[in-house]
DNA sequence: CATCGTTGGATTGTTGAACAATACTGCAAT
DNA sequence: ATTGCAGTATTGTTCAACAATCCAACGATG
C-alpha cells in the first residue's frame, strides 16, 4: 500500500452508499407520489391498506409517516390518521413570503457565487424550454422547480437547499389542490430566461427585480384562484 | 343560542388543545434535553434503555427518533443506532451561511415589518442584558437565541420561523460540542443592542452591517476553536 | 507487526398480533 | 335541529419474537 491514500478519498462518501431502512424507502416513495400528485391533497392514508399494499408492517409505515409529517407533506391528526397536506390560502401567502425571503437575497448575492451555480440555473431554464417545445407540461413544472432550487442554491448552504426543496414541494402541492392547468406554468418561462440572462450579465439587481415581479404575479394568480375556490367550497 | 357565535371564536384554537401522541411528547422531551446539552453531542441513545426509562415501547420511541432526525438534532446510523448530532467544522460554516442568507435580508427588509416584531427584538435584547446582570449565563444564551429568532421573524413567514429555530438549535449544539464557556456569548450583547438601536432608528442598512460583523466574528471564533479541537482529536 | 478471517454477543430492523382508546355513522329520542 | 347512544372501524401503543448487522476479541497469516 502507498503511504498516501488519496485514492480512498476519491471513493463515494459514506452518505452516498448508506443502506436505507424500509421506513426511509417507503417515505421516499410516498414523497414522490405526493409531489407528483398521484396522492391528492387531503387524501387519507390508511395504515392497514398501505401496509398491506407495500408489504411493510404498520409500525414501519408509521415511522415513514413521522418523517413526512415533519416535511409538511403529510399531516397527522390524532386518532384520525395521516392525510396528504392540503394547503390553504394562508399557506400560499406564507410560502411566497418564505420564497421571497430566500430567493431574492440569494439572487442579489449572486456576484459572489461560483460559476457552476449560475450555470445550473441556465440548465434549468433550457430544460424548461425544451419541455415546452415538446409540450411536456409535467416536465415543464419540474424544470421550473429546479430553476428556483438553483436560485436558492446561490446561498451556498446545504440547509438552505433542503429548506428550498421543501418549500417548493409544498408549492407544487398548491398546484395540485387546484388541479392547475398548464396555463399556470406557461407564462413563466420567459421570466426565467430573463432572470438568468441578467445573472450572467452580472446585473444582480435587475435579476432580483424580475424575480420579484415573477413571485408577485405568481402569488397573486394563485391566491385569487384559491380564495375563489375556497369561497365556492363554502357554498 | 345567539345567531352570531363570536364567543366561540374567542376560544383556544384547535392547535392549542390538540392531544399529542406519546411519540411527540417523547420527541419534545428529547429535543429539550439535546438543546439544553443534557444529552451531549455524539451520545448514543439506546432504544432499550430509553424505552424502559420513559415507559414507552421501542416502536413509539423509534417514531420519536424519526421526528428528531428530520430536525437534524439526532442522526440515524443504520444498524448502529441514533446519536445526538455532532456538528463538524463544515456544519458550522453551513449554519452561518444559512443564517446570513436569512437574517441579513430579514433585517434589511425591516422597514416594512410591523412594529410588534421590532419590539420583540428589543425584548430579547433586554432579557439578555438582565440575564447578564444576574450572571445567569444559561439564560443569556437563551436570550441570544431569541434575539436572532426575532430577527428571522421579520421575514414574516411561519416556515422561515421554524427553519430559524432549527438552525439556532443546531448552532446551540455547536456550543455544546466544545463546552463553550460564557466568554463565547459574552461580547455579543452590545452588538445585539446596537442592532436593535439601528432598527428602531429605521437605519436598516446599519443594522445589517452590524449583524454581518457579528456573524463573521462569531463564525470565525467558532471555526478556529473547532479546527483546533478537531486537530487535537486526531492526535 | 499489521492485516485479515472468524466467532460470539449485543443492538438494531422489522414483523405480526393483540388490546385500549378514540372517532365516525346511523338511528332513536327529545 | 339537537342530543344521546349504540356499534363499527381505525388509530395508538405495547409486546414478544426473529432476522440482520455491527462490534470487539481472538487467533491465524504473511
Amino acid at each position: 500500500m502507498t503511504a498516501t491514500d488519496d485514492h480512498i478519498d476519491r471513493l463515494p462518501t459514506p452518505a452516498m452508499v448508506r443502506a436505507t431502512s424500509q421506513a426511509e424507502r417507503v417515505a421516499d416513495m410516498l414523497r414522490a407520489f405526493v409531489i407528483d400528485g398521484e396522492l391528492a391533497p387531503g387524501v387519507r392514508l390508511s395504515e392497514e391498506k398501505l401496509s398491506r399494499k407495500y408489504q411493510v408492517s404498520r409500525n414501519t409505515l408509521r415511522e415513514a409517516f413521522r418523517l413526512l409529517s415533519r416535511e409538511r407533506l403529510l399531516v397527522h391528526r390524532m386518532h384520525r390518521g395521516v392525510f396528504v397536506a392540503h394547503p390553504t390560502g394562508e399557506d400560499v401567502r406564507d410560502l411566497f413570503n418564505a420564497r421571497r425571503a430566500l430567493e431574492l437575497p440569494a439572487v442579489r448575492g449572486a456576484a459572489h457565487a461560483p460559476e457552476p451555480l449560475i450555470r445550473s440555473v441556465g440548465a434549468a431554464v433550457e430544460a424548461g424550454e425544451q419541455a415546452r417545445a415538446e409540450s411536456d407540461w409535467w416536465r415543464m413544472g419540474s424544470a421550473n422547480m429546479h430553476f428556483h432550487e438553483a436560485l436558492g442554491a446561490l446561498a451556498q448552504s446545504a440547509r438552505v437547499d433542503e429548506f428550498m426543496r421543501q418549500v417548493l414541494a409544498e408549492t407544487r402541492l398548491v398546484f395540485h389542490v387546484m388541479a392547475a392547468p398548464r396555463e399556470f406554468h406557461d407564462p413563466y418561462l420567459p421570466w426565467n430566461r430573463r432572470i438568468h440572462l441578467a445573472l450572467t450579465a452580472g446585473d444582480t439587481e435587475a435579476a432580483a427585480e424580475e424575480l420579484s415581479e415573477y413571485l408577485a404575479t405568481s402569488e397573486e394568480q394563485l391566491t385569487t384562484a384559491f380564495t375563489e375556490m375556497e369561497r365556492a367550497a363554502r357554498d
